[in-house]
DNA sequence: TTTTATTATTACCAAAAGGTAATAAAAGGG
DNA sequence: CCCTTTTATTACCTTTTGGTAATAATAAAA
């Protein structure tokens, strides 16, 4: 398979949001329309985004772009991940 | 489980867009960064799209934006769906 | 019309994402 | 400090997405 690119979050700019707005993480997952434990690992990066997240983000938080808070993260085929050298 | 949001691709938009460009879904595929069985079962509606999918898009099309090829659905919680009448 | 190549579709399986519920950790109130 | 409530984390399972490979459909070439 080749190179393929996954849309990620800026975790740190995200954390940083809902301090701002003193939303928990479960208010956040109840707005966006996912579970409290999706965001949980999303946010500690454990888990990729879907589309659910995406779409449930940017339909009800109008003051985040898609540039703002995603990147695009170019994935290597499986087998090909860089290795750690330690 | 509460509403949640998708994104969903504008599939005729989409199409167009290949035929215009003289792209096969294959080679579409490619440049995306997916098999093409996924771009052909999104492009008939039998697959939601993938982080993947958006981001392959988004990132090698610079002249396909967001807001031109995606928008957003609602989708209703497991056994809420609309029945056929029929 | 048969053969070959390209393109589209789908069955099958593997991997990843999402939810529920249980647990742990942190914060307040007394 | 103990009890209660909120918040965060994770084990377990279900659903969805993605790939490979087989098949079907279409087109192009001889």
């Amino acid at each position: 398979m080749k190179n393929s690119v996954d849309i990620v979050v800026n975790t740190d700019f995200l954390k940083a949001y809902l301090i701002s707005k003193q939303l928990s993480e479960s208010e956040f997952a109840k707005t966006i329309g996912v579970s409290h434990s999706t965001v949980n690992r999303i946010l500690n990066g454990k888990r990729n985004l879907g589309s659910k997240f995406i779409g449930g983000l940017l339909k009800n938080f109008h003051d985040l772009s898609f540039e703002l808070v995603f990147s695009y993260e170019n994935k290597l085929p499986k087998g090909n991940e860089v290795q750690s050298v330690i």
